[in-house]
DNA sequence: TTGTATGCGTTATCAA
DNA sequence: TTGATAACGCATACAA
């Protein structure tokens, strides 16, 4: 079943039919109607594979996603998904985990599966090396490339991203405005926007005034990250004497296990102690107390991120190489801000 | 750059440059070695599409899933991707959303892509009218369809699946073992899984002498559920006068509501009431007291699934039509079952 | 408005 | 072991 059928049947050339089905405005109505009623009749499908050789591209994207049963990652490759299909594009995905030669790998075959652009979905692929990101401005010199919430300053390249830094630094200033002075920073990921959310909480003690105790700053290098691994590391902390009355994190999942670990402790939230998460999923809301925590935008950077790829693949002469949202903190039960 | 350029580099037709490529074995060690130094040095990558011309194929398998922002079918869609990358196979995500029609459309859509099979992800792709299901009928003549987590007796398309029945059962009876007598059961979808779930909670009571009480039995009939949604559903079966001293429910984040209920009523937990979940996620570690739930083997499924597939292209003639898994009651602390 | 002819880059068949 | 050539199904430039 090809377009010879259908040229067969309508008595019109093969020409003709491929205008029709491409909207062609130069065939005549009665031609048309013929041509797709037989289309109809006959369940014809146009080969996209033969489109594809043709045209060079089937409108497909690759998304890149360390691991896509992250909660966030998943999230955001639903919006990105959806997205997409608005515009008539497909989504290949491809889950690359964490190593950086997985994700090399990975981007040499989508673009050998000739992707008509790439999404990177995550903080993730943006190494602080120059020599290990050369794979994506490689990349993006055969295709555009997009960052979720990563940031790179390269042809080709559009980067969308929520403030991260500028978040945890509103936080932070929240925490010690309300009297909490003696702070914990628990993260988890040394990414690009790890970094500038550990920032963020640096400078805001800078500029309160308080000096930056290394040893309440704690990394957990570990992804698939549990409750109880955030747990053992802030009770290791205290051990180590540690003493604090406030807990930052860089995800809600270390939230949650600061959470445990305090009322193991008997510790009483938010009197005691204040805790901070990130991200403003599920669980900081089925946890107890409910956490306060800082939404992202996340919806809003991928809806973004697709629009500008579809302004790059219409040529538009004045597509935005890098936008900044800013996140909105969402306070619950585990802090209790002072405000005014 | 095409296959003639290395054709002319190396002096060779295009036809021993093919067989290369495929590893004919046609091919004197010389000539190959040539050829592949030349494909090396010029950074040659064949083009897929004319490949898929030719045999009809590119190795990408749709997968359909209604939301993969939803935890447990994100994670399925990442053990799936996983495992058809292992078999060299690409992924073509849509997210269909739980409409009839887009699922259609979908499904349509894919096969114009001319994808090799077709994953569901998700028991909410089958539905109770077999008219609805047609759909899956007609793609599968097409192509192999693979179901996860759901069941349909029909030509070339071969399901997976875990015993919820059996798995609610078990849970039901535990309780009453344990003297918890008057249950509800809290459900959220409808679904082929969700009906059967039902089922065992019915059987269980019916098994152990206990009539089943239809205003024990609630429905929130909603996607995207809130804690909140099954906080208030639970208190207006409350206000309604039902009383019970256990909750079984079709998904963690319903269980978690029951909790937060539990909480503001003053209830002790396991002391008074019994709870358990269903799908055994971070939300039930998450939550306080951390909750007994159902850990459904969703990897097995997923993995098992696509060797089965991959037994479909194979040829394999002894390919199971149905497997069933068997979950595991994951204990912790919303229920203190009595063993013996 | 319509038709003819060509190219897109492979793989596979057949002949040498 | 190799090479010439015919599909594969479509879009499009050009001709009519």
């Amino acid at each position: 079943m090809n377009i010879y059928d259908i040229s067969n049947k309508t008595g019109v050339s093969i020409a003709t039919v491929s205008r029709v089905i491409n909207g062609s405005s130069n065939v005549s109505e009665k031609t048309r109607a013929k041509v797709l009623a037989a289309i109809e009749e006959l369940g014809y499908t146009p080969n996209v594979f033969a489109r594809g050789l043709g045209l060079n591209t089937m409108k497909t994207i690759g998304i890149m996603c360390a691991d896509c049963s992250d909660p966030y990652l998943a999230r955001a490759v639903y919006y990105i998904e959806q997205e997409l299909r608005k515009n008539s594009y497909d989504s290949l995905l491809s889950c690359t985990g964490y190593d950086h030669d997985d994700k090399e790998k990975c981007m040499t075959m989508l673009l050998s599966k000739r992707v008509d652009a790439v999404i990177l979905v995550g903080s993730n692929y943006i190494e602080a090396s120059e020599e290990l990101n050369k794979y994506i401005l490689t990349a993006a010199k055969t295709v555009p490339v997009m960052l979720v919430n990563g940031e790179l300053n390269a042809p080709n390249v559009y980067s969308t991203l929520c403030d991260d830094a500028a978040a945890i630094y509103d936080v932070t200033r929240s925490f010690i405005k309300s009297g909490k002075k003696n702070l914990v920073y628990l993260y988890n990921s040394l990414s690009y926007s790890g970094t500038r959310k550990l920032n963020g909480f640096r400078n805001a003690l800078k500029e309160s005034g308080i000096p930056v105790q290394e040893n309440h700053i704690c990394l957990i290098d570990s992804h698939g990250i549990t409750v109880q691994d955030a747990k053992n590391a802030i009770a290791s902390l205290v051990k180590k004497g540690v003493e604090f009355d406030g807990v930052i994190t860089s995800d809600d999942i270390l939230a949650v296990g600061v959470l445990k670990y305090a009322k193991e402790a008997e510790l009483s939230i938010p009197d005691d102690l204040f805790v901070a998460g990130y991200n403003n999923f599920d669980i900081s809301e089925c946890c107890e107390p409910e956490l306060t925590s800082v939404d992202n935008k996340l919806e809003s950077l991928c809806r973004h991120c697709v629009s500008t790829l579809m302004s790059v693949f219409a040529d538009d002469k004045t597509v935005p190489k890098k936008t900044v949202f800013s996140a909105e903190i969402i306070e619950r039960n585990t802090t209790s801000f002072d405000k005014k």
